[in-house]
Parts: structure tokens; C-alpha cells; sequence
DNA sequence: TTTT
DNA sequence: TTTT
């Protein structure tokens, strides 16, 4: 009946970008967001907490976000679940972005991975190509052709 | 480095304390969130998102939360992991409840399980077996005997 | 650069609606929200926050809300500011809700005003009028015409 | 009943230490949150929204918030009320604030002021005066001195 | 000016 | 499988 998430931390890696079948652009990442309190042993933990967002979105996280990058994201949990290969229900638990802030601009933090695009608002190629940042053309693409694992996104999954 | 999530859902049964090997409270519970909008079909679903709360609001969760219940929580999302019989990792993710709000009476809903306790300001037993209602007492109980799943509760994960 | 509330209260009043100049639904009422701690003597005390709602919500929480209703709101904190009668600059700050959740139904309370529909999916009285509940019609009303205070309300407040 | 706020902006002057007479430390600041949307002409516009920390949390903020600064906070709206000097009741709404997240190191934003402190975990010159930026020792200081305004702060205003 |  |  209310569902909101707020939550700042890192990515893990490079966020993802996929397309449904019907060519819906999906960008996945991880966050690592830091516990409010050391475990014993001193050491500081944290949650690594998987996100989603869909469409344009997407777009622009696969774009502008790279890894390591402090990010704010905006959201509501969402529980799916699946059978696995055994036949075991699994239960994925996300966070499914509809707002995400980016709080280090590509010239704060340049470690890690190369950024694909120069500036947040720069030029990138132009073209109906943007986003797309497989390399693929969103229609002859197989997403999900270097995946082993099950496929576990599909259009149903679309949140609006 | 930030984590807050805040939900208002329905608990899909009554909740269930424990007690880690060293007497901290533990009660968990599944709130039954709605969705937003509605899946194609037409039909409305849900999320079941697993709840845990400690200590003193755990037992006061315990004493008067039941199944059917409206109810807010705010906490921080974790995400736990442990080995399965089949040397697996497994995620779970729970949200880790600092407060809980009850928004219905024990008077405005009597459906499911009978209230174990009068009224939320009510008398009890009195005594120091408050908000054990395993009917254990704190020593010599085994709160996990009834369990055929990993025993994935301790006081390492006491989050102060 | 983000900017979210969440609030659990209850009406004060029965919600006021009102119409821009240019026919734009805006619905005000204020909650109040009990503070999570007492007073020195023991009292409670609550916070009184100004909550504006707009367009279609606006409708919808002068058909269903009514005083004393537990409600929940989302939404952002807005400052406005405006040039009193003596020339000297006031600041508002409000709360401009983009999601209501009716945590109490019709049924339950019926203190207080009557309800002007008789149920949150019943039928009202049908027609182009719903929702405008001050029986003026939509071009010919002057929304403002019984206020004494500065006209604070206009289309520039629009927040989409 | 429930009273949540999620800020990230920007501290539109440094934060101004105080302390209580009884001698509790007080922060007040200003975050500038951007607006989600632009206004009529595109110009994007901000909510000034007051922060108010308490005890040690304030001392924190005193010693390593500065103007500029891009800063998170957590906490609730809280709405207090006043006589002015002409008799009228004056409404003031403050976000009091329980989580204060830095997002910009001291080394990342050097434009206005000079900071007082080295780095967020550097030195200081250590002993009982720490936090106290004023320059008055904590027992015979007016921290109201150099105000003109009515004295709109006392333990009564006290959160916890 | 305030709600249960 | 994890970030600074």
C-alpha cells in the first residue's frame, strides 16, 4: 500500500543494460551501501543491494554510471520469485529505481572503468544509437545471448 | 551510507518471536505490501517482504501485532547470505525494523488468529515472561527446536 | 536534488478544495502527526503540517478525506514565499503530496462532518461535477471569493 | 504518528553552532534542494529548507559542514510557533535532523568559506573545546549575544 | 485555529 | 561475485 526505499551508497561494477523482447531498455546494478554501525571485530560492513530501472532511465544509468560512483536511488522493493533448474522457487528481492541521482560527476572519480560517454551532459555520437550502449542496434541485439543463467527478465516484469 | 525504507502493508500471519542463544528477542513477520498499479490481467499483486525486528520492539510486535493487521515499518534493508545443506550461497534480504506502527486496533479487527493479549496497553501476566508467549521461559527454551531449515539466526546479526 | 516525506496523521479539518484561475483542482488540509517522544509533563504533543494536493489527487482526497482520518501521505517539501499586507516577506512551507493512502475507510470512522460520498467506490451523485465539492460549477466559481487572507494560490505553484 | 524526510542539497551558508542555557549544543543550517521540474521561463528553482541537529550530532555538523557543500539528511519535519514582537503568532517549520550524511569531502569542494577543521577525521586542537566554534568556552558564553531576533531556541525545543 |  |  506504500512502498519507498531510499538508499545512498557505491556500485559494485558497471551498471548493465539489457533489452526485453519487445525492446524495452533495463539497466541492473549493484549498490554497496554501508551499515550505520561496525560489526564486531571493528570492521565495517555493508548491504549489496541489487536495483532495476526500467525505459528511459535505464538509459541514462547505463550512460552516466560507472563503478564506484557515490549514487542516491530512489525506489520500492520488489519481491519476484522463479524456479530454478532443481525446480526450487527462488526469491529475488530488488529495488525497483524510479529516481536515481548521481552525486559525483564523471570528473570527481576516475578510477576503475573507463567512462563511455565524456561528461554527463556532453556530446556522445548523436544518433538514435544513444543509450544503446552494447554496441548492437536495438533490433538484431541478443541481449541475453552471454548469459548462462536463467532468463529472469521478460516484459511482465514491467513496472508501469 | 544511507538506508531507509518505509512500508505500509497488511502481515500475512502472526508474527513469530524467537530468542538468539544468548536471550535477545527476535520477531519476524511477512507484510503483504500492494502493488501500484496492476498487472496485466487486470489483477492487483503484491509484495512479501520479511520484516525483522529486535529486542524491546520485538516483543512489542510479538504482543500485538496479528495476521491481517494494516501496519507501517521504517528500517534499513539487509541482505544476508549463508551456505545451504547443498553448499549453495544463498541471499536473503529482510528489512531490518527500528519502528513499527500499529494502525489498526485490536478492536477494529478480530478476523485470523485470536489477540493473545487484551488491549495494546493492557494488563498481561505481568512479570518477567512478558513477550515470551513461546510459553518457554527465557532459560530453558530452544527457540529453534520446531526449525528443519538452517538455523540462520544468531547474535551476529544483532544490528547494535 | 531529492526531497521526499513520508507522514502517518490525522485530518485536523475536513480538506478544502479550491480551483486555480485557469481550473487546476488544489486540495489543502493539514495533518496531524503525533511526535515520536512526550514533552516534559508528559504530554503528547503533535506537529500541524500543511499538506497541498493537485489535479486529479486533489479530487479524489476531497471526496474521501474527512477530519480525524488516519492518513497517509508522500510526497515533498515545498517553500514558498510571499509580500504580506505590511510589505514584509512570509515563508510557507508545505507539503505537496503526490501519493495519499486512506489508512481508515468510511466505515470505520463517522465521527465528525458527515461524508459528502458515501463510500470511498460508491456513487456519488454521478456527472461532470465530481469532485467539485463547493457546488459551484467549474468556469463561473471564484474559488478565492471567500477568503480574507492574500490570494496565496496560483497556477505558478503548479508543480507538473 | 509517523514523521519521515529525506534531504540531499546543498548548505546555503555555514552551519551556525549554539548552545541551549542549559548547554546543549544546537546546528542550524539551510539546505538548497533543486526543484524536480523547471518553472515557467526553464529557470530551475530550489526549496531553502532549515536543518536543526542537536548535541553531538550538531557539534559533527559545526565542524565539518560547510557553504556549498552537498549533504544528505534524515530526519522530521517539526513545526514550532512563536509570539512575534507585534503580538501575532508566527509558524516556523524546521526539519530536525537524526542523520547527517557528508557526500563531498573536505578535498573535493574548497569554494566559499575556509574550513575551520583539516579533513572530517584530522586533528583538531583537541581537548574539552571541540565543536565549540564560537570562541566562547561552553560556561560563559551568550550564544544568543549577536542576535537581533527574538530568542526562538531553549531546552524546550529539546528532541530527546 | 488543530487530530485520536 | 562486490563499493570507498
Amino acid at each position: 500500500m506504500l512502498n519507498r526505499v531510499i538508499l545512498i551508497g557505491r556500485l559494485t561494477r558497471d551498471p548493465e543494460l539489457r533489452y526485453t523482447p519487445s525492446g524495452v531498455a533495463v539497466t541492473q546494478f549493484t549498490l554497496a551501501v554501508d551499515r550505520p554501525f561496525t560489526a564486531q571485530g571493528g570492521e565495517r560492513e555493508a548491504d549489496f543491494i541489487p536495483i532495476v530501472t526500467w525505459r528511459q532511465l535505464a538509459e541514462t544509468c547505463a550512460n552516466y554510471l560507472r563503478k564506484g560512483r557515490l549514487t542516491a536511488v530512489e525506489g520500492r522493493i520488489q519481491v519476484r520469485n522463479y524456479e530454478n533448474n532443481e525446480g526450487k522457487r527462488v526469491y529475488v528481492t530488488e529495488v525497483i529505481a524510479d529516481n536515481v541521482r548521481f552525486l559525483e560527476s564523471n570528473r570527481d572519480n576516475n578510477g576503475g572503468a573507463a567512462p563511455r560517454e565524456e561528461s554527463p551532459f556532453g556530446g556522445g555520437s548523436g544518433g538514435g544509437n544513444r543509450g544503446n550502449s552494447s554496441g548492437y542496434s536495438r533490433n538484431n541485439q541478443d541481449p541475453f545471448s552471454d548469459e548462462g543463467k536463467p532468463i529472469d527478465i521478460s516484459d511482465d516484469d514491467l513496472p508501469f
